[in-house]
RNA sequence: GUCCCGGUAGCUCAGUUGGAUAGAGCAGCUGACUUCUAAUCAGCAGGUCACAGGUUCGAAUCCUGUCCGGGAUGCCA
């Protein structure tokens, strides 16, 4: 059965599309097709969306495919239709007269000095023309949070770099934005560092730099704990790949059958089998090499032999947090601050901010609370001793408190909805976490409709997994996790020796070491988060340093040398930036690169619109590289210092300034610095 | 077993929610620096959009089935 749907964000938002916007042309568009359309059909709206940018310039700037649809609901041929449109149609004020081609395409093309008048608007704007959203939402935005007491690593760059970016992007267009990291600082890792503060501390090494000092006592458990883990696992490992070789062995003679569909069948059994042994092996070999890494240290194996049962005392630790136990609860309260303090050191490199920061601890006090409700409205019952909810549509139930008594993270997700609905009354939630978690969230909203919560549109913006160049799960060698804070010093080291070999072959700048680590600073995070965010979030990730600072193609240094070069021409031609902003330009559009380039720069507000639709950072990638492609093509063809004509000169000026602008907005909003020259 | 993603050029990926001849970058080949920064630009070549049906004016996109890959799947998060 179904669920009575949510009004969805997506939809309001859809609807600024075309709200009356000086500078936006599809807006404008959309607004003329809709008064030519009434009376022809009952509701025009959906046929609205059917207006979009040409794929091909020859087919004008805008077309409307909305006439083969409306020839069956009007029982007409779509020609004639497109005809009737066109009659009915004033677009004079912006396009030439509309043409009708194919089987009742309407191709719209813009008059030049409509483009250059907008064009001209936009230059005179502090804020490009965009004007804040007339319905704004408010989006509570859930993302990064990361275990605190436990390093980051790779998994967490996409929800945090992701969720930023779609903050910043709702907030700039006018939503009230609350960005909330949901901190895991209530799990197993405090046991942990618990645990290891009892038995391993360095109290002198804990004085002079605690955080240090408790990172490495979490390394230090994980290991010991691991080691054992490693060596228990070892049989079932090895009795998986035998079974594996097994598996291999009848495949093979399956694939030597004299039988052609049975030595198909054989074939390609031997080919995923040999995949999967081969995956197999390097896990046991991985498994070996960290039992190796323990058992070559005699310190690390005494340790280790020291504490055979430190899984379950570290759960033990675990538990007793959570029941009140006073010193442990001490602890927890003294560790925090210092968690905190850690995971704070990488957002301020990464360049990102919360609103709030309210962690899984934060909600501890109300998850008997939450059980007890749903008990008492008849959700949830007793099952195998545990308290489930049972969903329509779900074969298992959403446990929201185990058997032992303790409650999960489901429960913790109940009751954080149920605070932010309190709060801050928002239309929507956004989980920015990976797709792996997709039913969990199914579940979790469904329950929470049933809880009374089905006015907010509780959406998980899922994306995929980190991989590797062999097309795992990126791992480093030993088959660890990569840590975040490692991954952005590569990057940045990276882009240091991009930027040494690129300056050396300027002659005429001169760049300071200073000026070049500053440069491969923002060059490497930019690039590490560029990479992210320009594919679309729902396929998983190849992991690639030399790809993602690549000069050319959809890159953040491609996207960075545009801005750099406009700043050169202002730099070259001895021009005041903000004196010519406050002149008022002559523009005239009179190369086709001067035009399209124009036409790119009007689009930045649907670029953004885009992106609210189904919360993607990709369609704003997407744009800015499209609009910095052009500008290329512009800056080849179009000289702006040596202009033919003064008109020329300011048109190509105007042109490159609002380039500037546009592509130093767009870069914020994802989350990306600029540099002034490079 | 069931459910959820995915399969597009040798590689990495886009593809504006069903539109006209499927696009980029890398890799390969060819051109363009005494010129506002060549961290660039122009060009050539590269495709059975996994496969088979269906829906309609029109399908990479929607539906059904098959194959392949990944993930989830009662007490972790």
């Amino acid at each position: 059965m179904s669920f009575a749907r949510t009004k969805p964000l997506a939809t309001s938002l859809r609807r600024d599309r075309w709200r009356d916007r000086s500078m936006n042309v599809l807006a404008q568009l959309k607004q003329a097709f809709h008064s030519a359309l009434q009376g022809m059909v009952a509701d025009p709206t959906p046929y609205l969306e059917l207006i979009r940018p040409s794929q091909d310039a020859k087919f004008g700037d805008y077309q409307a495919n909305c006439a083969m649809p409306l020839a069956k609901e009007l029982g007409q041929k779509p020609r004639d239709i497109a005809q009737g449109i066109v009659e009915r149609l004033d677009v004079s004020q912006w396009c030439d007269t509309p043409e009708i081609a194919g089987p009742g395409f309407i191709n719209l093309r813009l008059r030049d000095e409509w483009i250059a008048q907008a064009l001209g608007t936009v230059f005179a704007d502090a804020q490009l023309g965009i004007v804040p959203t007339a319905e704004p939402k408010t989006v509570v935005v859930d993302y990064s949070s990361p275990n605190v007491a436990k390093p980051m690593h790779v998994g967490h760059i996409r929800s945090t770099v992701i969720g930023d970016s779609i903050s910043r992007v709702l907030r700039f267009l006018g939503h009230r934005v609350v960005s909330d990291n949901h901190l895991g600082d209530w799990g197993t890792q405090f046991g942990m560092i618990i645990y290891g503060y009892k038995h391993f501390r360095n109290d002198e090494a804990y004085q002079v730099a605690p955080v240090a000092e408790l990172a490495r006592l979490y390394r230090l458990v994980r290991a010991v704990i691991d080691y054992h883990a490693a060596v228990l696992g070892v049989p079932a490992q090895e009795a998986a790949l035998a079974k594996l070789v097994e598996q291999r062995t009848v495949a093979e003679q399956l694939a030597a059958s004299t039988d052609a569909a049975e030595a198909k069948k054989g074939a390609a059994d031997l080919k995923r089998l040999g995949s999967r042994i081969e995956a197999s092996e390097e896990g046991l070999r991985a498994t070996r090499e960290k039992i190796a890494l323990t058992e070559d240290s005699p310190e690390a194996l005494a340790r280790a032999q020291a504490h055979p049962n430190i899984a379950t005392s570290v759960l033990d630790e675990t538990a007793a947090l959570h029941a009140g136990d006073a010193e442990n609860r001490k602890l927890w309260e003294e560790f925090l601050p210092y968690c905190r303090e850690d995971i704070q050191r990488v957002y301020k490199r990464l360049n990102i901010e919360f609103d709030e920061e309210l962690g899984e601890s934060f909600y501890q006090p109300w998850l008997g609370e939450v059980v007890e409700e749903f008990q008492a409205k008849g959700l949830a019952r007793e099952s195998d001793g545990a308290q489930c909810v049972f969903l329509d549509g779900f074969d298992t139930p959403m446990i929201i408190r185990k058997r032992d008594g303790a409650f999960l993270y489901a429960t913790t997700d109940l009751a954080t909805i149920r605070y932010r609905m309190k709060q801050w009354q928002p239309d929507a939630i956004l989980y920015v976490v990976d797709h792996r978690q997709g039913e969990h969230f199914h579940k979790l909203f469904a329950a929470a409709r049933a809880w009374g919560y089905d006015h907010v549109d509780l959406r998980h913006v899922a994306f995929g997994t980190v991989m590797g160049s062999d097309g795992r799960p990126f791992k480093t060698r030993d088959g660890d996790t990569v840590g975040l804070e490692g991954l952005l010093d590569r990057a940045v080291e990276k882009a240091r020796s991009v930027v040494d070999e690129n300056l050396e072959k300027s002659k005429d700048l001169v760049f300071s070491g200073e000026e070049r680590q500053r440069i491969a600073n923002v060059v490497g995070i930019g690039s590490l988060k560029y990479a992210d965010l320009s594919q679309n979030r729902a396929s998983d990730y190849t992991f690639s340093y030399d790809k993602m600072l690549e000069l050319k193609g959809n890159t953040a240094p491609y996207l960075l040398y545009p801005y750099a070069r406009v700043n050169g021409i202002f730099a070259k031609g001895d021009i005041d930036t903000e004196a010519f902003r406050a002149t008022t330009p002559t523009i005239s559009l009179d190369t086709p690169e001067e035009r399209q380039l124009a036409l790119k720069l009007l689009q930045f507000e649907n670029a953004l619109l885009d992106v609210t639709v189904d919360y993607l950072p990709n369609l704003l990638a997407n744009y800015l590289y499209d609009l910095t492609s052009s500008f290329g093509q512009f800056y080849e063809k179009c000289k702006v210092l040596e202009a033919e004509t003064e008109t020329a000169k300011q048109t190509r000026l105007a042109l490159c300034d609002v380039m500037r602008r546009t592509v130093r907005q767009g870069l914020e909003l994802l989350g990306i610095e600029v540099v002034e020259r490079m």
